[in-house]
DNA sequence: GGGTATAATGATATATCGTTACATTTCCTG
DNA sequence: CAGGAAATGTAACGATATATCATTATACCC
């Protein structure tokens, strides 16, 4: 079969590079929606962009050198919903964590994987799920708006290789 | 097409029996699987049974009349524990609360439509969902365990009617 | 540039959700 | 009834998230 690009990230790869991509979108996206890309916001998404996997409000404040300070947990939080909304980052609740999108032209997936053993993430596009859950609420007269699939398992680095267990 | 039943409960529908009905079911996992169901368990699943929608540990807390005293949280959540262990509740992340399995006999779904208006919880027959699930992680070589679909939206009692808004 | 409305931040406190730790009781089993 | 496993009682704590209100920065119009 064709099999797409695996949605995970390639062990090695331009990482600095991927960053900068995110922080780009975001500038086009504030443009286009007419919030402002302010430091607290570029710096927490930066960290998140850092990360291939949901971090957690907590740890972030943790990590976040601040004018020589620990930034207080609302800080935090307030850039995170910015960024929320924005659709640069999503909330992983099953997890209360947080991760930057990975998709960058695409509509948002909905989609998210979680390695059980490295914590690594990927948004697939998931439209055939997203069929799915409309076809699936069509059938119960239901009106969807929003959705979050996530699933915990093990991703391609972690998997045992061959056959074995 | 033949189209299943709703799975949201009816409008007005026999409440005691599907009350007794949950409890019955309880009993019966218990005995199959070892635990006891204690008349902790037995009223946090009763006042579970007793909504048809997602209800915080601490909102059960302040409900929870025992010995005439509020429980301590702890309380709530060991019940809780054990209750989801065995299959009797479900956790709905996105919201931090619990509702009863609403499937008496079929295998255990993953998929929950939470209405967001009035809170009405229902939890469909979801094989459709999952299929699309594991296809999408075989395509990405992730190796699934576990999801969780959490589905927010308007059910039919809640959507406008007709056409209009 | 000055005035002003809006967006964003700073700082403190508090609400909400969930767990740890350890002593005690209940209940099954022999 | 003794002994052990399961469950509960009680208190304190840890983790996650939001409320409130004063202040500062930015955009926009004149």
């Amino acid at each position: 079969m064709p099999s797409e690009p695996s949605p995970f990230p390639a062990r090695r790869h331009d990482h600095d590079a991927c960053i900068a991509d995110g922080l780009a979108r975001a500038e086009a996206v504030c443009r286009e929606r007419g919030g402002r890309l302010t430091e607290n916001r570029r710096a927490v998404l930066g960290l998140l962009l850092a990360e291939h996997r949901p971090v957690g409000a907590y740890e972030i404040v943790e990590r976040f050198d601040w004018k020589r300070r620990k930034p207080a947990p609302v800080q935090i939080y307030r850039a995170l919903s910015f960024l929320e909304a924005a659709g640069l980052v999503h909330r992983i609740a099953s997890r209360n964590a947080y991760v930057a999108c990975s998709g960058p032209k695409e509509e948002h997936g909905t989609v998210f994987l979680v390695c059980r053993d490295c914590g690594t993430f990927a948004e697939p596009s998931g439209a055939a799920v997203g069929l799915a859950v409309r076809d699936l609420a069509a059938a119960s007269g239901f009106e969807p708006h929003d959705h979050a699939l996530e699933v915990t398992g093990r991703c391609p680095e972690c998997r045992p290789a061959g056959g074995g267990c």
